[in-house]
DNA sequence: CATGAATGAGTGTTCATTCAT
DNA sequence: AATGAATGAACACTCATTCAT
């Protein structure tokens, strides 16, 4: 209503927002470097001295693509793990499809790659991202192993370690699509490749052998 | 003696590797837009134009950098596979060991974020990769979980997928120390990590449970 | 009045012809490979920078440098042959003397000696010079050559080498201007060498002998 | 003889002119700077360091091929005048078509397009050039007309300026030849490119017209 | 005498950033 | 707010020149 409203007044406040949009689409293209602000300002239908309207440098413009795209990231994945009551297997395979459905699927799939790429040029912005993402991401991995653990389902392996070994494939898969994925390099279909990482996964985390 | 007598013979074998050497750390470093040609040279002692002696451009240069340090490390671990007589999951943790003691505990341990990283700007260069490295490292795993499957140590899984999930996490300690790793993101002993997922792997593998 | 209004925009429009007079100047007085961009620029009043706007490379701003300098005279040319009603003697005379005018004695000057020496590092611009201006100049002339056999005026000859015959000694005084005359060797008056050109050539041309 | 007796001796002697000679040849195909000296050393078959060892820069070099070019050049003209006792028409022809077999149809002939081109920058040897080429060349064709002019052959033209006008065609068949000529752009055979040109100058030249 | 590895100043080109309109 | 013309620092690459062997 107000929208249709004020559409010039709407697009003020959208401006940023379609900016970033346009930067995270070239960024997770061809890089940090390699990404023109002619071109993101192409993209985004604005000419490229608007862009300095709203971020002060390149480097401004990658912090607020990366920020913008954590808070998506962040709202994933809380609340299930407390009000789960089945199996951890099950909270395991869930969590991670669900993860995938949110992120895998969309838009911001580029952003650990372009996170990783970038991250040594950018150490301020990684220590955020760091503390916004990866840690909370950990934590919830932990408590779903814990809680396995604590409830006889999973061995006892060292947990701390098994987090990133276990998120390390789902990751992968989303850092090799946009890199060496883009270039002909063969990956996989994702249902299959998730569910033959569940497999192993959860094989490998089981307590005894009854066919999982 | 020849040595001494022929110096700048000795010199001029010599200098591509230097080269090399210098430009791998730069590149592991910056990254490979942001590594300057003068710095690889003021790295490696000589000047700028003693660069262009050795390599046609950037990128060849770049590619030597992998063709150098990468290929031969496959060539010999193919025999490995090859002469290997024990259980399928010694020869499965061997070759990920020796993976590691040649790559990921040397100089090397860059390249693979570095690739994730350029794939896209190069794609040349990614395909080379393909090629040369990523074929042949598949090939090698491959052969491994078909030899385990047939010999009934592991369970008959989907190779080709399984192939990208077990070397995942492997790859991923590596990527993650180059970049959000080196940022004061905690990340893990190598060797307990390594331990940790060949637990797991080798655990999730096996066709039946008897202690691992 | 718009002038004022728009002084941005009158600019804009007034650039390229600013750029390309720059780069005559320069490269009639050095050549194209000793030629700076830089100094061009800076002739033209502006950053290097700023010819990148407009000129696409070096090699592209001399393209422009002919089109924009040759190709209307020499469409101004051909219309002065349909129209001319009298002897084909004068009208040899007079194209010469007009090309004369427009050519020999502005800035163009050095246009033909620019050409003869990059013709060869630049087959590309060698060969639109032919088709644009070489070509139609001979057709040119082709045509009054033809006009005044035909009308009996001229002897029967070889009209297609004549036509570079003729033309010859035209040319090698703008390229003698520029090139050795420029050094302290004797050049002519442009004048009387003109006079004595027609004289001889016409006198040559002529069919028969009462006072040309 | 001596030559076969001592084949390294004559090497060392004949070096500069086996120098200057692929000089030449370089100079004349991509014009000065176009030449590079590696390529210079290569089709000369030596090394670019010994370049230095006979001269001193590439401007040197170049000094030594015009040099070198211009002995040959001086040594084609003289004595015919004096001695000739036919009519001054054919003595024109003579000389005219004489130059052309020593020069015009031999390696020599890319010399007058190389030092068009290059006398802007180089004053020094552009002058040089002229007192010993130029200026000799001139005297010739001065004596030639002279003598038509006295003996009632030829009309009484404007000696000075008609001794430019008549050899410009020659002069210009050769640089365009080296120019133009070389991009496809049409150029004639020498004959008869030679032979319109005398009977058209001698034409303007002849004093009655019957027929020449 | 001859080599060719090494140099480093120089130049074409790109692109983030600025600012007058 | 928005534009886009202009800037100039930065960098890949070239090549005449040097010099240790």
């Amino acid at each position: 209503m107000e929208a249709l409203a004020h559409p010039r007044q709407r697009r003020k406040e959208a401006r940023p927002a379609e900016l970033t949009a346009a930067a995270l689409e070239l960024f997770v293209e061809k890089g940090f470097a390699g990404s023109r602000l002619d071109d993101v300002a192409a993209r985004a239908g604005v000419s490229k001295g608007t862009l300095y309207l709203y971020f002060d440098s390149k480097e401004a413009l990658f912090k607020a693509v990366i920020q913008e795209g954590i808070v998506p990231i962040l709202e994933a994945g809380a609340g299930m793990v407390d009000s789960f009551t089945g199996g951890s297997a099950d909270l395991l395979r869930g969590v991670i499809l669900e993860w995938w459905k949110r992120i895998g699927a969309t838009s911001l799939a580029g952003v650990p790659k372009l996170m990783i790429s970038e991250a040594g040029n950018f150490p301020e912005l990684a220590a955020y991202y760091n503390d916004t993402v990866i840690i909370r991401g950990r934590e919830l991995l932990r408590r779903i192993l814990q809680r396995g653990i604590a409830r006889g389902e999973f061995r006892a392996v060292d947990v701390e370690t098994a987090i990133d070994v276990i998120f390390a494939p789902v990751l992968m898969m989303l850092v090799w699509r946009y890199s060496l994925g883009a270039c002909g390099c063969g990956s996989h279909d994702p249902a299959t490749y998730l569910r033959t990482h569940l497999d192993l996964a959860l094989n490998g985390l089981a307590v005894a052998k009854e066919q999982t």
